[in-house]
DNA sequence: GCTTGACCTGGCCACCTGGCCAAGTTAGGT
DNA sequence: ACCTAACTTGGCCAGGTGGCCAGGTCAAGC
């Protein structure tokens, strides 16, 4: 079994980094089953199969693994389901299928998404931190419009205000139907208002000049 | 300047409901200060100019404060900012301005959004809780419907999808603009992109029967 | 004045927190 | 075989946490 937690392996000289990936692992681990609250270093520690002096071994304070969180480890990547595109269909119905795509990894999930919003408030309260949910923002967001100037090359469109408030304006959608959903956990009204917006933003979408 | 925190009441005896209102406010004020997770009962009793022993004798528990702050104390009044609706005027343009109303509530006071945030997925985590999210936002969801008939009252238009779906539409988009908004704080994405959603969802609105 | 019950409080408790460190162990170079 | 520097660890610390309670205080009713 092997079951994470409770092994313990005897000892075992690691460089440096390897260490901090695996307590970075287990924090998030712990941070999904318990909630960002219940990661304390001890509880990390033995998640990860460690000793508790480990911790400062390898990170200087908490913050130090909160930032390394935020900017490597928390990454939904959206391309992984990559839905298909029929470039006959009308926009809408791409769209559609492009939103529905994001909604499953969210569903798949939600316990990511409740990490990611519990410490972007954290990351926000700490001066030292207070910068990384901007810089998330904007990565999030790139990567986002990489997506769409990939949906559109697929599907032969191209958006009438721009690949970047199409992104913007995207995400907003996304993260409001999360956060609702994370409180009401009505799956059928999620889904529909994306749906609805899928076609209300296919309005903003036009056949490739 | 009988500032709060600091000011003792030498002795005053007092029902139970109002010190639990006192309770209430003062954590509330905590919290938005220094963030949820520094409402510590000491913090909040010291706010409320209160020994620590009143805490324990007005709540059962810290569980309890908490749910009288989400069944009670977190209002985001939104009739309290009412825009002029122009019966004359487009629906795009006074749909803006409705959205734009919203919009100086949240910038007014970023950090309640920040509290409520984080009580709620704090919420979530207790099972003695967890239906408090969802409660909530039933709560916001009728009060947002009745402002929409009000508006749309004024504005002598209906909505073609009717009042409900309306209301979950524009809340996924204003939860989502906050979202977004606390992290990047960028002012003028965050109202372009509500004026875009404000046109798009004109679509959605017609001249009354 | 006296009784009664609601109200009030300082101090205590067991537990947990992040952080630190001296002493020990290991692996690799020479 | 030895040395060195990187790595590992259990134990310790000061401070903070929610919760509890015995004993004190007050105001109202008689």
């Amino acid at each position: 079994m092997e079951s994470a937690g409770t092994a313990r392996s005897p000892r075992k000289n690691l460089p440096v980094e390897a260490r901090r990936e695996l307590l970075t692992q287990a924090a998030l681990r712990v941070m999904k089953r318990d909630g960002v609250g219940a990661a304390t270093t001890r509880a990390i520690c033995a998640e990860a199969g460690m000793p508790h002096g480990a911790f400062h071994y390898c990170f200087r304070s908490k913050r130090e693994l909160y930032a390394a969180l935020l900017t490597t480890d928390i990454d939904v990547d959206l391309s992984a389901v990559w839905p298909e595109v029929d470039p006959g269909a009308p926009p809408a119905d791409n769209l559609r299928t492009l939103f529905r795509a994001y909604w499953e990894t969210v569903v798949a999930d939600p316990d990511a998404q409740r990490v990611l919003t519990d410490l972007t408030g954290l990351a926000l309260r700490e001066p030292e931190l207070s910068g990384l949910p901007a810089w998330e923002h904007r990565s999030y967001l790139e990567r986002t419009a990489e997506n769409l100037d990939r949906f559109a090359a697929e599907a032969h469109v191209e958006y009438a205000r721009g690949t970047a408030e199409m992104a913007e304006m995207v995400l907003t959608v996304f993260s409001g139907a999360t956060t609702l959903w994370l409180s009401h956990r009505d799956d059928d009204a999620a889904r529909e208002t994306l749906d609805r917006y899928a076609v209300l933003l296919a309005g903003l979408v036009r056949p490739r000049s």
